[in-house]
DNA sequence: TTAATTTCTTGAAGTAGTTCAAGTTTTTTA
DNA sequence: TAAAAAACTTGAACTACTTCAAGAAATTAA
């Protein structure tokens, strides 16, 4: 049940039978349907979300009322708003699921005490989020350097599977372009 | 010498006296001269950099040739590429002081041991890097959702201290404008 | 303190995108 | 399986920016 994490956990760390058994009695599973909202803007995010199937996405209502999708959670992907996770402030975002998922999720209050007891799982949480800090600094290199029809094109040849998976208007907001101006690209008619 | 390090540990951490000596001991400071770099792109960066005075930035050579400042760092505040850091890959940046610095720098095949050693280091850098992930994701939705002059009068209401400090052609870049737009905002002239 | 270098400014011309509105296709729901 | 909702497409008009080129101002070096 909780196997897709504990898999990814052992790839940065190695947890004893003991400490396995601690970190699952806190871990809960749960299915959520496609479109259903993890974290609401103006909320306090007190939850680590781990995806263990399907897709999320954390978006943003832009001041002309339009979705943007700032971030995609698939499988093995942590998801979660760490600004208001750690400073106990409202988020300024929504995370929902794009298709139907099963998402494990720890609460901030039952985590913190655990990670003192298995510092093992500071390192876990610690070299995942450098990772994902360094991934985000490639984003902004790619978003910085690249024409709307280079990301896209770039985005497709790494991530084909994905592509088919979500709508295509989430992608283009994440690529920081139109859904229209998308549409045109695909078609070839830029 | 170290203490603006240790004193920003402890705001997250409390380390005993002797944790103090063996952090203390794999440290080095060093003062570098403005322009000097720290990482080229295609080196293996294996060193993380803590900004002890003055001010670094992270950047990179467009495809025109052109750089373009991806990130900032000024007092307190830690600078690395951590993709090439963790995956041992050729870093895709420069690393480069942008006034005289004094920068305390710590290697991972010196750190990495220190960190098994002292847990509570772990939650530092975990605490440290989720932070700045969220702040990255907030960079992310200022990107997307303001306008040129937008971005530049909300970077100037947060950090006026610092437009002063380094050159506006680097800024212009960091907000993802060019230098001759910015020049236009600040004259009123849009 | 002069020369050299770096940074900033200005206007004119160009363009990579957006916005809007309407129609079409696909997917979901009942 | 029909109706409703969601997602995608298209073209025309627009605009927020970029690029270029040249000069002015400020900073650094000798």
């Amino acid at each position: 049940m909780f196997t897709p994490l504990f898999n990814h956990i052992q790839k940065f760390i190695t947890l004893e039978p003991s400490e396995i058994k601690i970190l699952e009695a806190s871990l809960k599973i749960s299915k959520i349907k496609k479109k259903e909202h993890l974290l609401q803007e103006g909320q306090v995010c007190n939850t680590l979300y781990f995806i263990t199937k399907g897709c999320a996405r954390q978006y943003i209502i832009n001041p002309k009322g339009s979705e943007q999708t700032l971030q995609f959670a698939i499988e093995n992907w942590w998801i979660t708003d760490y600004l208001s996770y750690h400073n106990t402030t409202p988020s300024h975002f929504y995370i929902q699921s794009v298709e139907n998922c099963e998402i494990i999720s720890i609460e901030k209050n039952i985590l913190e005490p655990i990670l003192i007891e298995i510092p093992k799982l500071e390192r876990y949480f610690r070299i995942v989020s450098q990772k994902s800090f360094g991934a985000m600094q490639m984003r902004i290199k790619f978003l910085f350097t690249m024409s709307a029809e280079e990301r896209y094109h770039h985005f497709n040849d790494h991530f084909p599977e994905f592509v088919q998976r979500v709508p295509q208007y989430m992608i283009a907001s994440y690529l920081d372009f139109s859904a229209e101006f998308m549409s045109k690209i695909r078609a070839g008619k830029i």
